[in-house]
DNA sequence: ACCCAGGGTCATA
DNA sequence: TATGACCATGGG
Protein backbone atom coordinates (compact mmCIF):
# COMPACT_ATOMS: atom_id res chain seq x y z
CA UNK A 1 0.00 0.00 0.00
CA UNK A 2 1.48 3.15 -1.08
CA UNK A 3 -0.20 7.17 -1.67
CA UNK A 4 -0.57 8.44 -5.41
CA UNK A 5 2.18 10.88 -6.52
CA UNK A 6 1.12 13.93 -8.39
CA UNK A 7 1.70 12.75 -11.56
CA UNK A 8 -0.69 9.27 -10.92
CA UNK A 9 -2.79 12.00 -9.52
CA UNK A 10 -3.11 14.05 -12.72
CA UNK A 11 -3.66 11.11 -14.80
CA UNK A 12 -6.57 9.56 -12.97
CA UNK A 13 -7.91 13.40 -13.36
CA UNK A 14 -7.55 13.35 -16.95
CA UNK A 15 -9.25 10.13 -17.09
CA UNK A 16 -11.97 10.75 -15.24
CA UNK A 17 -12.58 14.18 -17.01
CA UNK A 18 -11.94 12.57 -20.39
CA UNK A 19 -14.50 9.74 -19.86
CA UNK A 20 -17.48 11.68 -18.20
CA UNK A 21 -16.77 15.20 -19.62
CA UNK A 22 -16.89 18.32 -16.65
CA UNK A 23 -19.98 17.95 -14.58
CA UNK A 24 -21.02 21.63 -13.82
CA UNK A 25 -21.00 21.37 -9.88
CA UNK A 26 -23.05 22.60 -8.23
CA UNK A 27 -26.18 22.50 -9.65
CA UNK A 28 -27.94 26.01 -8.71
CA UNK A 29 -28.69 29.15 -9.68
CA UNK A 30 -27.64 30.27 -6.52
CA UNK A 31 -25.25 30.59 -4.06
CA UNK A 32 -28.37 30.36 -1.28
CA UNK A 33 -29.86 27.46 -3.41
CA UNK A 34 -26.31 25.49 -2.87
CA UNK A 35 -26.53 25.77 0.94
CA UNK A 36 -29.84 24.47 1.06
CA UNK A 37 -29.39 21.63 -1.79
CA UNK A 38 -26.09 20.78 0.29
CA UNK A 39 -28.07 20.11 3.32
CA UNK A 40 -30.80 18.50 1.93
CA UNK A 41 -28.77 15.59 -0.23
CA UNK A 42 -27.03 14.80 3.79
CA UNK A 43 -27.71 10.78 2.75
CA UNK A 44 -29.84 11.29 -0.24
CA UNK A 45 -30.14 11.29 -3.65
CA UNK A 46 -29.85 14.40 -5.54
CA UNK A 47 -32.66 13.50 -7.76
CA UNK A 48 -35.15 14.06 -4.59
CA UNK A 49 -33.43 16.35 -3.28
CA UNK A 50 -34.30 18.98 -6.65
CA UNK A 51 -37.76 17.84 -6.14
CA UNK A 52 -37.83 19.31 -2.40
CA UNK A 53 -36.02 22.32 -3.99
CA UNK A 54 -38.73 22.74 -6.79
CA UNK A 55 -41.04 22.32 -3.66
CA UNK A 56 -39.21 25.96 -1.62
CA UNK A 57 -39.43 27.36 -4.89
CA UNK A 58 -43.60 26.94 -5.53
CA UNK A 59 -43.70 27.56 -1.59
CA UNK A 60 -41.54 30.89 -2.19
CA UNK A 61 -38.92 30.06 0.87
CA UNK A 62 -36.06 29.57 -1.91
CA UNK A 63 -35.28 32.71 -0.44
CA UNK A 64 -33.51 33.36 3.18
CA UNK A 65 -35.93 35.73 4.82
CA UNK A 66 -38.79 34.02 3.92
CA UNK A 67 -37.51 30.72 5.08
CA UNK A 68 -36.41 32.17 8.10
CA UNK A 69 -39.72 33.36 9.36
CA UNK A 70 -41.49 30.31 7.66
CA UNK A 71 -43.08 27.33 10.36
CA UNK A 72 -41.10 24.28 10.52
CA UNK A 73 -44.02 22.90 9.27
CA UNK A 74 -43.99 24.42 6.28
CA UNK A 75 -40.49 23.59 5.52
CA UNK A 76 -40.49 19.73 6.43
CA UNK A 77 -43.41 19.67 3.84
CA UNK A 78 -41.64 20.83 1.46
CA UNK A 79 -38.61 18.82 2.10
CA UNK A 80 -40.35 15.79 2.43
CA UNK A 81 -38.60 13.93 -0.08
CA UNK A 82 -35.33 14.65 0.90
CA UNK A 83 -35.74 12.07 4.01
CA UNK A 84 -35.17 13.40 7.37
CA UNK A 85 -37.48 15.95 6.81
CA UNK A 86 -37.92 17.04 11.01
CA UNK A 87 -34.52 16.88 11.16
CA UNK A 88 -33.01 19.10 8.15
CA UNK A 89 -35.59 21.63 8.68
CA UNK A 90 -33.92 21.93 11.82
CA UNK A 91 -30.79 22.20 10.26
CA UNK A 92 -32.12 24.54 8.06
CA UNK A 93 -33.33 26.65 10.51
CA UNK A 94 -29.85 26.18 12.27
CA UNK A 95 -28.32 27.91 9.53
CA UNK A 96 -30.40 30.29 9.05
CA UNK A 97 -30.05 31.75 12.26
CA UNK A 98 -26.48 31.53 11.89
CA UNK A 99 -26.80 32.93 8.30
CA UNK A 100 -28.67 35.78 10.03
CA UNK A 101 -25.36 36.84 11.64
CA UNK A 102 -24.18 38.15 8.07
CA UNK A 103 -26.98 40.31 7.52
CA UNK A 104 -28.44 36.84 5.34
CA UNK A 105 -25.45 37.73 3.02
CA UNK A 106 -22.52 35.70 1.32
CA UNK A 107 -20.51 38.47 0.72
CA UNK A 108 -20.08 39.08 4.00
CA UNK A 109 -19.37 35.45 5.35
CA UNK A 110 -16.94 35.82 2.26
CA UNK A 111 -14.52 37.82 3.79
CA UNK A 112 -13.69 35.71 6.94
CA UNK A 113 -10.38 33.67 6.13
CA UNK A 114 -10.64 30.24 5.01
CA UNK A 115 -9.95 28.50 8.21
CA UNK A 116 -12.14 30.48 10.57
CA UNK A 117 -15.18 30.63 7.54
CA UNK A 118 -14.98 26.45 7.97
CA UNK A 119 -15.26 26.53 11.90
CA UNK A 120 -17.60 28.79 12.11
CA UNK A 121 -19.73 26.96 9.27
CA UNK A 122 -18.79 23.74 11.31
CA UNK A 123 -20.22 25.53 14.74
CA UNK A 124 -23.63 25.16 13.06
CA UNK A 125 -25.44 21.87 14.16
CA UNK A 126 -26.11 19.86 11.06
CA UNK A 127 -23.16 21.10 9.25
CA UNK A 128 -20.39 18.50 9.43
CA UNK A 129 -16.89 18.38 7.51
CA UNK A 130 -18.68 17.39 4.17
CA UNK A 131 -21.09 20.22 4.22
CA UNK A 132 -18.66 22.42 5.22
CA UNK A 133 -16.06 22.01 2.63
CA UNK A 134 -18.89 21.89 -0.06
CA UNK A 135 -19.83 25.35 0.58
CA UNK A 136 -16.64 25.88 1.25
CA UNK A 137 -15.95 25.09 -2.53
CA UNK A 138 -19.08 25.66 -4.50
CA UNK A 139 -20.42 28.87 -2.26
CA UNK A 140 -16.62 30.66 -1.81
CA UNK A 141 -14.11 29.16 -4.32
CA UNK A 142 -12.04 28.10 -1.43
CA UNK A 143 -9.54 25.65 -2.50
CA UNK A 144 -10.72 22.59 -0.76
CA UNK A 145 -10.58 18.73 -0.93
CA UNK A 146 -14.09 17.28 -0.08
CA UNK A 147 -13.46 13.57 1.02
CA UNK A 148 -16.88 11.83 1.65
CA UNK A 149 -17.32 7.86 1.34
CA UNK A 150 -17.07 7.89 -2.17
CA UNK A 151 -13.64 9.50 -2.42
CA UNK A 152 -12.31 6.88 0.50
CA UNK A 153 -13.45 4.06 -1.53
CA UNK A 154 -12.68 5.09 -5.06
CA UNK A 155 -8.64 5.60 -3.28
CA UNK A 156 -8.64 1.67 -1.52
CA UNK A 157 -10.17 0.23 -4.80
CA UNK A 158 -7.19 2.12 -6.62
CA UNK A 159 -4.67 0.52 -4.23
CA UNK A 160 -3.72 3.57 -2.21
CA UNK A 161 -2.99 3.87 1.81
CA UNK A 162 -5.70 5.20 3.63
CA UNK A 163 -3.10 8.22 3.99
CA UNK A 164 -4.30 8.88 0.99
CA UNK A 165 -7.07 11.23 1.79
CA UNK A 166 -5.95 12.34 5.29
CA UNK A 167 -4.26 15.70 5.54
CA UNK A 168 -0.56 14.94 3.71
CA UNK A 169 -2.20 13.22 1.21
CA UNK A 170 -5.01 15.88 0.88
CA UNK A 171 -2.42 18.86 0.42
CA UNK A 172 -0.74 16.53 -2.33
CA UNK A 173 -3.85 15.98 -4.09
CA UNK A 174 -4.81 19.41 -4.22
CA UNK A 175 -1.33 20.24 -5.24
CA UNK A 176 -2.25 17.84 -7.69
CA UNK A 177 -5.09 20.12 -8.92
CA UNK A 178 -3.26 23.20 -9.04
CA UNK A 179 -5.21 24.09 -5.64
CA UNK A 180 -7.69 25.48 -8.06
CA UNK A 181 -11.07 25.42 -6.54
CA UNK A 182 -12.48 25.04 -9.99
CA UNK A 183 -10.58 21.71 -10.96
CA UNK A 184 -11.03 20.64 -7.41
CA UNK A 185 -14.70 21.18 -7.34
CA UNK A 186 -14.86 18.92 -10.85
CA UNK A 187 -12.74 16.66 -9.60
CA UNK A 188 -15.30 16.05 -6.45
CA UNK A 189 -18.10 15.86 -8.48
CA UNK A 190 -16.21 13.25 -11.25
CA UNK A 191 -15.63 10.62 -8.50
CA UNK A 192 -18.68 10.90 -7.38
CA UNK A 193 -19.94 10.06 -10.99
CA UNK A 194 -17.76 7.61 -11.19
CA UNK A 195 -18.65 5.63 -8.42
CA UNK A 196 -22.35 5.74 -9.05
CA UNK A 197 -21.56 4.33 -12.72
CA UNK A 198 -18.82 1.60 -11.83
CA UNK A 199 -17.21 2.04 -8.07
CA UNK A 200 -20.60 1.32 -5.74
CA UNK A 201 -20.24 -1.14 -2.83
CA UNK A 202 -21.13 -3.66 -5.65
CA UNK A 203 -18.09 -2.69 -8.05
CA UNK A 204 -18.32 -3.03 -11.78
CA UNK A 205 -15.44 -3.16 -13.12
CA UNK A 206 -16.24 -4.15 -16.24
CA UNK A 207 -14.92 -1.33 -18.77
CA UNK A 208 -14.14 0.68 -15.69
CA UNK A 209 -11.64 3.45 -17.29
CA UNK A 210 -9.65 3.18 -14.61
CA UNK A 211 -9.29 -0.91 -14.69
CA UNK A 212 -5.84 0.07 -16.41
CA UNK A 213 -4.62 1.39 -12.66
CA UNK A 214 -7.05 -0.05 -10.45
CA UNK A 215 -5.04 -2.86 -8.46
CA UNK A 216 -9.19 -3.88 -7.14
CA UNK A 217 -9.33 -7.73 -7.78
CA UNK A 218 -13.22 -7.80 -6.67
CA UNK A 219 -12.37 -9.99 -3.90
CA UNK A 220 -13.40 -7.70 -1.23
CA UNK A 221 -15.98 -4.97 -0.40
CA UNK A 222 -14.95 -1.24 0.99
C1' DA B 1 -38.39 -7.73 1.04
C1' DC B 2 -33.95 -5.69 1.24
C1' DC B 3 -30.33 -2.25 0.43
C1' DC B 4 -28.70 2.17 -0.40
C1' DA B 5 -28.34 7.33 -1.12
C1' DG B 6 -23.55 13.61 -2.94
C1' DG B 7 -24.09 12.88 6.40
C1' DG B 8 -24.29 14.44 11.10
C1' DT B 9 -25.18 14.12 16.00
C1' DC B 10 -25.22 11.96 20.16
C1' DA B 11 -24.36 8.33 23.54
C1' DT B 12 -21.25 4.98 24.78
C1' DA B 13 -16.64 2.41 25.44
C1' DT C 1 -10.56 7.61 18.58
C1' DA C 2 -14.13 4.67 17.06
C1' DT C 3 -18.28 2.31 16.65
C1' DG C 4 -23.64 2.18 16.65
C1' DA C 5 -28.43 4.00 16.85
C1' DC C 6 -31.03 7.31 14.92
C1' DC C 7 -33.00 10.32 11.60
C1' DA C 8 -37.07 8.78 6.92
C1' DT C 9 -38.15 9.04 1.96
C1' DG C 10 -37.72 7.11 -2.71
C1' DG C 11 -35.62 4.08 -6.11
C1' DG C 12 -33.29 -0.17 -7.64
Amino acid sequence: MREPNVQELKHIFRILLDTYGPQHWWPASTRFEIAIGAILVQNTMWRNVKISIKNLEKAGLLEPYRMYVASSEKIANAIKTSGFPRLKTDRLRNFLKFFENFSFDFDEMDKLETDSLRKSLLSVNGIGKETADSLLLYIFNRPTLIVDAYTKRFFLRLGYSPLSFKEKGKSQLMNALKNDPSELGEFHALVVQHSKAYCRTKPLCDKCPLSSICEFGGAYYD
